[in-house]
RNA sequence: GCCGCCUUAGCUCAGUGGUAGAGCAAUGCUUUCGUAAAGCAUAGGUCCUGGGUUCGAAUCCCAGAGGCGGCUCCA
């Protein structure tokens, strides 16, 4: 017999064979009805299956209720769209199907493409399927039958998916769903019936396994609900959320543009965002002089020395701004260097490298079909040889040289002869060579070099987005340089002021990203000592400050591990805001020390650190976060004087200049329009407050007091308002004082 | 970078091969008004760019640029 132990911690004898389903009815009908699926020990299961035979298990009817049932109901609505795409898309292959809170989607591999105009003719079969309200049947099979169905099915890609990963299982799960069968683990709903409103969202490129030297499959995206109530109320959700875009908003809000003719990803602030700006900069830099931080200011630029010293370049090459040489041959010469030292590489380092050839229009056809790596590499070489002849540059080494490495290694010295240049990629090299410009004693650290550093990357075109993913962007950065018994106390003050950061702002909805080192990944430099080291102390602080967080290896930067504070934008895109990484690398790299007690040198450690991450992306993320209604303190326009008519314009101007004496933003709407379509305006402008004047208070040097979010706030004298107004800033309030 | 969609006035958008349109904004005049849109008039165009098909292209085809939604990437 099994025990079953009931969520109200009752429980429950079975013979053993019994299914969920059967225990549902012996609880009640109408419990039976309302089942989706069954939890047991936490796992979801169909409610056909078997029960265990023996032992004691936690064990959960699932109903409409349980968001775990949603889960459910859309993967089996994944199936149903996978079904009628099998329908009307003659040949087309499957390969992953999941759901979760974005819904579901099944990626898609079809010899006619699936269109946006091809939804509704997908959703009609849907309903169809949906209304028959057929059973979801589940059968496994051994794994070589299993891969004999799916190549039965003509599913190659379910084929390849065994052979490449199910192969390890003896035995493999399926659905079967009146003719559409489809390899699954499944759980599913009872029947069809189930699914109330469904609806397909999108269409889109993803690539085989998330793989881009993969295939590329068509990824169809839908929703689904137990009730069509449910499916309004989220389509009205996801209306009302872009209505906070921030690319919406700070075009009507003339915070932010961005031009063509400037370049894309590269941001343009006008004069109002430029104001918001200032003043969370200014709040940046108060509050790291109370914490003991020191300002720098470093160039945009560097020798690309620098950043090879670093390990930035050529290392993100695919992400930067070409190089800058003065010598034209030595842009040319660079991209060949680069391939020399690389030596053999994988398939998609391969494509990177000739998509700069490419750019560079240096691409000899020949290349992509070489036979083997070491032609490839052979081409190179003579292309170099052809060029140093062409171009005059005198270099024996080179010719000298009896293999590739040694060649790369005499390209490299004459490069770094040549004085090049980068666009800054990172300010840490900058600040490094301010803490290497004297010697520093164990009794200075730590130090805390801080600015508001501007750096450039090349992000991908399909990349850039608004604010939040540029290719000019400001951090609000700052590098510590401290000794290793001040890595815990300095990592908990700066993980401390990012909260400070975001609670003075009301950001309250992120989640916390440990960022750890992948062990199977090449990307990452040091050594797995410094590495565990690392990453221990770091899990230890956020462990202590009783944080939640979720620890994801291989999202480290390459040089540390890092605490990210994500938050979601207006359509629920993750972005990285605040940011806190230590680094034992760096510090080796550039052969930092300090003398310690022990009249020793010793090396310090460094911390990374911008709790906003960059003013860019920040700005975006609060746009959206007050949908455009920024506080007081912050509002670029705190006030707007409003007269009722023309006559009193004097004393609006009156107004106004006495507001602006005492450092309040304050403009004045004088036009000889109606007072409703001024207060129209600055609503839609989202002034804070309007100051509405006219006869009454004129006569009586008092302002009618309009907030923008509570309406009419009745009749102030002047002093009085700019008082209350002065207070609400002072102490950042979130929400209007008056 | 890849897949798909989109690009018409400052903004939001109509316009399916035959004279380039609307609303809002702008400008001018009238109105002098009390808490979310006064009235009239005027001006505003490289229909993203380049090529092609056609007697004729905003409209059809090709290439490119930019944007949007995903994917990959994100120091």
């Amino acid at each position: 017999m099994v025990v079953l132990r009931l969520p109200d911690n009752s429980t429950r004898e079975a013979a053993p064979g019994t299914t969920a389903k059967q225990i549902a009815e012996s609880i009640g009908k109408r419990l039976a009805q309302a089942a989706i699926a069954a939890k047991v020990d936490g796992e979801i299961v169909d409610l056909n299956r078997e029960l265990p035979a023996d032992g004691e298990h936690s064990f959960q009817i699932l109903t409409e209720k349980d968001p775990d049932a949603l889960d459910v109901l859309r993967h089996s609505c994944a199936h149903i769209m996978a079904r009628a795409v099998m329908r009307l898309f003659p040949g087309a292959q499957l390969a992953f199907g999941p759901a979760g809170d974005f819904g579901y989607y099944y990626d898609i591999e079809s010899p006619t493409p699936i269109r946006e105009d091809d939804f509704a003719k997908i959703e009609a079969e849907m309903k169809q399927i949906v209304d028959k309200a057929e059973t979801f049947d589940r059968f496994e099979l051994a794994t070589t039958e299993a891969r004999t169905l799916c190549a039965d099915l003509k599913q190659a890609l379910k084929v390849e998916h065994i052979d490449e990963e199910l192969k390890k299982h003896p035995s493999l799960s399926f659905y079967r769903q009146g003719e559409f069968v489809d390899l699954c683990r499944g759980p599913h709903i009872p029947h069809a019936g189930k699914i109330g409103a469904f609806k397909i969202l999108s269409i889109a490129g993803a690539y085989w396994k998330n793989d881009s030297t993969r295939p590329q499959l068509q990824r169809l995206y839908g929703i689904a609900f137990f009730s069509q109530k449910d499916l309004e109320a989220y389509l009205h959700r996801i209306e009302e959320a872009k209505r906070r875009d921030h690319r919406l908003l700070g075009k009507q809000l003339k915070l932010f543009t961005i031009s063509q003719m400037v370049g894309s990803g590269l941001i343009l602030w006008m004069p109002k965002g430029a104001t918001v700006r200032g003043i969370l900069e200014t709040f940046i830099k108060d509050e790291l002089v109370k914490r003991g931080y020191s300002p720098v200011y470093t160039p945009h630029i560097g020798r690309l020395e620098l950043y090879r010293t670093s390990g930035h370049f050529p290392y993100y090459r695919d992400a930067q701004f070409p190089p800058m040489y003065h010598r034209p041959a030595a842009g040319t010469l660079d991209l060949c260097q680069y391939r020399l030292a690389m030596g053999e590489i994988d398939d998609k380092r391969e494509h990177e490298y000739i998509e700069y050839m490419k750019q560079a229009h240096m691409l000899p056809p020949e290349y992509i079909n070489a036979p083997s790596q070491a032609a490839k590499l052979d081409m190179i070489h003579e292309f170099v040889l052809r060029l140093l002849k062409e171009l005059q540059v005198v270099l024996p080494e080179y010719h000298r040289a009896t293999n590739h490495k040694e060649r790369a290694d005499a390209l490299l010295k004459w490069l770094m002869d040549q004085e090049g240049f980068l666009l800054k990629p990172m300010n840490c090299p900058h600040h490094i060579h301010i803490y290497k410009a004297e010697p520093h004693s164990y009794r200075e650290l730590p130090i805390r070099l801080a600015e508001f550093g501007t750096v450039y990357r090349y992000e991908q075109t399909g990349e850039l987005n608004g604010m939040t993913r540029v290719r000019g962007f400001t951090q609000d950065d700052a590098h510590l340089f401290i000794r290793p018994d001040q890595v815990e106390s300095e990592f908990r003050a700066n993980i401390e002021f990012v909260l400070f950061i975001f609670r003075t702002l009301g950001l309250n909805d992120y989640r916390v990203r440990l960022g750890f080192r992948d062990p199977a990944s090449t990307k990452y430099v040091g050594s797995a000592e410094d590495w565990d080291t690392a990453q221990t102390a770091l899990e230890g602080i956020v462990k202590s400050l009783g944080m939640s967080y979720s620890a994801e290896p291989g999202e480290a930067a390459f040089y540390g591990p890092k605490i990210d504070f994500v938050v979601k934008d207006c359509i629920g895109r993750d972005w990285q805001l605040g940011t806190v990484q230590l680094d034992y690398n760096l510090p080796k790299r550039f052969d930092l020390e300090f003398v310690g007690a022990d009249n020793k040198p010793h090396r310090p450690i460094m911390i990374h650190r911008a709790p906003f991450g960059s003013m860019e992306r920040f700005m975006g993320i609060l746009i959206e976060h007050f949908a455009g209604a920024f506080p007081l303190w912050l509002a670029p326009e705190q006030v707007r004087v409003l007269t009722v008519s023309d006559k009193f314009r004097e004393y609006g101007e009156k107004v106004e200049a006495q507001l602006r004496e005492r450092d309040v933003r304050v403009t004045g709407d004088f036009r000889p329009d109606k007072i409703g379509a001024k207060i129209r305006e600055a609503q839609l402008d989202k002034i804070p407050y309007m100051l509405v004047v006219g006869d009454k208070e004129q006569t009586t040097g008092t302002v009618a007091v309009r907030s923008r979010s509570a309406g009419d706030r009745g009749v102030l004298p002047i002093a009085e308002f700019m008082e209350e107004l002065e207070t609400e800033v002072k102490c950042k309030s979130l929400t209007p004082t008056v």
